[in-house]
RNA sequence: GCGCCCGUAGCUCAGUUGGAUAGAGCAUCGGCCUUCUAAGCCGAGGGUCGCAGGUUCGACUCCUGCCGGGCGCGCCA
């Protein structure tokens, strides 16, 4: 619609410019939006102003020459000036009500673009460390990045999702010392357990399937971890910044001797305790992603990369094309080139790769995969990170464009009877168990996703009328119950008797219901050009108000059988949007309530 | 100290990349069920868009400087 009025506007300028005698090229910035007041008419453009410049007359005398060269068109009823030189169309009712047809005739790919054309996109989102339970915040990366996905997937993109394991960083190690030590603990040997591991009871249900599954076989002698757990100094008190960090410090190097202990006395079989320690969290977090309806193509272990020697091969690449230097023992990759603020080091002087090489050749095989666009979603707390791996892009590829990183901003929880102690963290799964799939994930996508998130546990969790969720899903329930109704009349709804009965909608609560639907195509893809799904959240909190203030206002089963069918197509449109829209965001639409 | 994000109604937040009288939910107050689901609707009150300058026909939006909050500045991941 916008496109034709465009075309209408371009028509009017020349033929003005014509009749001036002169060639005024069309100016940029060309708005045509939707009017926010229905005074204004539907669509109000600026063209007058931003041509009165070029025309060098003032804009109001620029709208009215203009509307003398706007050529006749069924879609305009009228056209009128205001303002300081705004032009406002009011539409023929014809030019709305056609969207019902639309809508039914399309179903499901109304609005819809899956044709690929954009070419392919990698979104890369939550990859959490494999070592604990996803958290509110890992949640919040998880509803925005695959309806982002999904919306993307549908205006133009072929689209992949994937999850990033970090299975290769000292973190493992922690989470394999952890386990062990509970295991030992379980057989009965006595030692304290380390300050700097991860104390949660999820770590002591790893430690009872190595009970059951290897009875005594992982025991050792535990004589060196004692000692070295002995001398470890305790949890710091109420101590200055600096006595806190060099404390932290020490904890830090008895983990450091707890991992070499514990891998020379395990032998072969800490690789069987590390196995089943990654294998168990990574099952929880696949079990906790699955019950909030969120699904990867793929997996991808930085592991893997390490084995298949990808990791050096990467780097031998911008080796070879002279980015790297050694330098005080380390190996370095010369980002400030590419604007990061200091060099980055790969390989540190014990040879080991940092996790910034391996990151770096896991998004040099996304590209080598063929997608040219990469859309990683990371926590605010990695910004600094950015530069960088962009770099290291640049530098072997000559894009600055091809990262596309979106910061997601932090989740506070505002229930305000969270513990802060360890362990007693509000976990996903708690989230998804007490409010619901639905009623979380509308949660998350009801912010911004670069603006801090409050979230309210308790509203969430409220089965009432509070919580957001409901008010759309029940514009949607209660459409699914009208034609309920219908059905039990013996009536049934007729999709070829419609077209001649949509001039019949001449309500205001009917118009508004056009226009948000007729508006649906371009809030998609405005959701998939900022990378903004709340985008979507909030037309869909429009749309539902629209139906409701229209099912108060009028009835849809009525006794002229013209207008219940004029009716029952424009609540049929609406209820497709809702669903389409809400499945994008992932979110049920339930047909009673 | 440097960098990134943010500051909008009592609270939680939108604001279509510079447009017309800045919006919604919650909370408060007043109305609406004999009829398609009241998890709903209709109405009212509530604002110096952190502060001060600048850019222009026009600024919540862009620029500069302050004030306030969050995060980041490792041979950690």
């Amino acid at each position: 619609m916008k496109s034709q009025l465009q075309a209408l506007l371009e028509q009017a300028l020349a033929s003005l410019s014509a009749s001036l005698g002169r060639d005024v090229p069309f100016p940029a910035g060309l708005q045509i939006d939707a009017a926010k007041d229905p005074r204004h008419g539907d669509f109000a453009t600026n063209l007058a102003l931003i041509a009165a410049k070029g025309l060098g007359q003032p804009p109001r005398a620029v709208a009215q020459a203009l509307l003398e060269h706007l050529p006749a068109s069924s879609l305009i009823a009228k056209a009128e000036i205001a303002g300081p030189g705004f032009i406002n169309f009011f539409l023929a009712p014809g030019a709305f009500q056609s969207v019902v047809s639309r809508v039914l005739e399309q179903g499901a790919d109304y609005g819809c673009d899956r044709s690929g054309a954009l070419g392919k996109v990698m979104v890369e989102f939550v990859s959490a460390n494999p070592t604990g339970p996803m958290h509110v915040g890992h949640g919040r990366g998880a509803a925005y990045g695959d309806s982002l996905a999904s919306i993307l997937a549908v205006t133009g993109w072929t689209v992949h999702r994937e999850y990033y394991i970090n299975d290769a960083g000292r973190q493992v190690d922690i989470l394999t010392v952890s386990v062990w030590i509970r295991y030992l603990q379980a057989r009965g040997v006595e030692l304290p357990f380390p300050q700097r591991g991860y104390p949660a009871d999820y770590i002591r249900l790893t430690a009872d399937r190595l009970v059951r599954e290897h009875g005594d076989a992982l025991r050792r002698d535990a004589t060196s971890l004692v000692a070295t757990l002995q001398a470890e100094p305790p949890a710091a008190g109420d101590v200055d910044d600096k006595t806190k960090a060099a404390i932290k410090a020490r904890q830090e190097s008895a983990m450091d001797e707890l991992i070499e202990q514990s891998r020379a006395a395990l032998g072969t079989d800490y690789a069987v305790v590390r196995s089943a320690a990654l294998a168990d969290q990574l099952a929880a977090i696949r079990a906790t992603l699955d019950a909030f309806g969120v699904r990867f193509d793929q997996w991808y272990s930085e592991q893997s990369l390490v084995d298949s020697g990808f990791a050096r091969t990467a780097i031998d690449r911008l080796r070879t094309a002279g980015h790297v230097y050694e330098q005080d023992g380390a190996t370095w990759l010369r980002t400030t080139t590419f604007g990061d603020e200091k060099d980055r080091v790969l390989f540190k002087a014990d040879g080991a790769a940092t996790y910034f090489a391996n990151d770096l050749a896991y998004h040099v095989d996304k590209l080598d995969r063929g997608y040219p666009v990469l859309l990683d979603v990371w926590g605010a707390d990695h910004h600094g990170y950015i530069a960088r791996v962009r770099a290291a892009i640049e530098a072997l590829t000559g894009r600055k464009d091809a990262l596309r990183v979106q910061l997601m901003q932090f989740v506070t929880l505002s229930s305000g009877r969270m513990g802060k102690r360890s362990g007693n963290f509000v976990t996903l799964q708690d989230l998804i168990s007490e409010a619901g799939k639905d009623a979380t994930r509308f949660f998350y996508l009801l912010r911004s996703h670069d603006q801090h998130l409050e979230f309210d546990i308790e509203l969430a969790r409220s089965q009432s009328n509070d919580n957001p969720v409901f008010y759309v899903q029940y514009a949607h329930a209660r459409i699914c119950s009208v034609f309920r109704q219908a059905a039990e009349r013996g009536q049934s709804f007729d999709i070829g008797a419609l077209a001649g009965s949509l001039h019949r909608l001449v309500e205001p609560q009917e118009k508004l219901l056009l226009t948000l639907m007729q508006k649906y195509p371009e809030t998609l893809n405005a959701a998939a050009r900022q990378y903004a799904p709340h985008l979507l959240a909030f037309y869909l909190r429009e749309l539902a108000d629209a139906l409701h203030s229209c099912y108060n206002a009028h009835k849809f089963l009525v006794d002229d059988a013209e207008l219940q069918s004029a009716r029952l197509g424009l609540v049929a449109a609406t209820r497709q949007v809702l669903a389409n829209g809400l499945g994008l965001l992932g979110v049920s639409a339930p047909e009673s309530m």
